[in-house]
DNA sequence: CGTCTTTGACCTGCGC
DNA sequence: GCGCAGGTCAAAGACG
């Protein structure tokens, strides 16, 4: 997949600021502005707030835009009809609302005719019933040998299993398992072959852990330790500077994804996971604010703006 | 012998 | 209230 680059420009407009000379050189006998240069600076002004606060916006808009899908696909919207098991009807809520994210990307990908590929993800806020607190429901799809009966997908968390059921809409049995690293972990974990398609598992995680990862630096979060780097980048071209967001620097999902020359659409909600992150955002502006100040036309604009509140001299 | 998996029984919630 | 189906428990067996 090619680098998906959101051109954010935050450059300013064609008409190029004036010359550093032009503010800071200002001749001695005209310290009396005129009433149209006033005019001119305060439009200036008002131009440079509006560039500054686009940004800002931009990175708000895509951020709320994130959360409120995430809350609206876990609780709020209802399940859709389950054609394939007229009797899912009878299902409790809880279930209803997993069939609804079960591998969506994964149907998506059946209707379009691509295969399903490793690490397909897919997550969501389901709401227990009868309190507001949320469980953290994140649905995992891996393509695995059609001869391999383990119901096995390897995490890097240690599963204890617990029971194993065959379900109505699924010929396959499906595995239950709870994390065995630490005995107050509420995770659970079901995992079940796909009913359209047996190479593929379907792992349904419930909870959050309340320990590290045993297989993985504990330091970072898990959507970065699972990822690697933010997947963004600051530069700064002749049209000003650009935030990109590189969908290629995303860690081992979306490259085995593109292994199989497959799209990796689900992960661009973990990226906008990472996106909402405080990680992410305190570095977002250590970047933003070392590109802001190296950029000469930001530092003229941010002297003038500066020498507009002093007092004449 | 300790740990893990298997599997039938039981529990719980929902729809009718 | 009953039946159904998913989820969980726990005893028994397998394995290192």
């Amino acid at each position: 997949m090619d680098a998906v680059c959101l051109d954010l420009c935050v450059g300013l407009p064609p008409s190029p600021p004036p010359p550093r000379h032009e503010l800071l050189d200002r001749p001695a006998d005209s310290k009396a502005m005129t009433n149209e240069e006033a005019k001119i600076l305060q439009a200036k002004v008002t131009q440079v707030s509006e560039e500054n606060r686009r940004p800002t916006e931009m990175i708000a808009h895509l951020y709320g835009r994130d959360v409120a899908r995430l809350g609206v696909e876990g609780s709020a919207s209802p399940p859709p009809p389950r054609p394939a098991s007229p009797l899912a009807g009878k299902k409790r809520g809880r279930e209803s609302m997993e069939a609804a994210n079960s591998c969506d990307a994964n149907s998506n990908r059946h209707k379009s005719g691509a295969t399903a590929a490793d690490g397909d993800y897919a997550e969501s806020l389901a709401t227990d019933e009868g309190s507001c607190r949320r469980i953290k429901v994140t649905r995992v799809c891996r393509r695995i040998d059609p001869s391999d009966t383990s119901l096995v997908v390897k995490d890097g968390y240690q599963w204890r299993k617990y029971g194993q059921k065959v379900t109505r809409d699924n010929p396959s049995p499906r595995a239950y398992f709870r994390c065995a690293f630490a005995p107050s972990c509420p995770v659970k974990k079901k995992v079940q072959r796909s009913a359209e398609d047996s190479s593929v598992l379907v792992a349904t995680y419930e909870g959050e852990h309340n320990h590290p990862s045993p297989s993985r630096a504990g330091e970072l979060p898990p959507a970065a330790a699972q990822n690697g780097p933010l997947p963004c980048s600051i530069s700064i071209n002749s049209s000003g500077p650009t935030i990109t967001l590189d969908l290629t620097k995303n860690g081992g999902t979306v490259q085995a994804a593109e292994a199989e020359g497959t799209a990796a659409a689900p992960d661009l909600k973990v990226m906008c996971r990472e996106v909402a992150s405080p990680e992410f955002r305190s570095a977002l502006v250590a970047q933003m604010a070392s590109a802001l100040t190296s950029d000469p036309k930001f530092t003229d604009a941010l002297a003038a703006a500066i020498l507009r509140k002093l007092p004449d001299y």
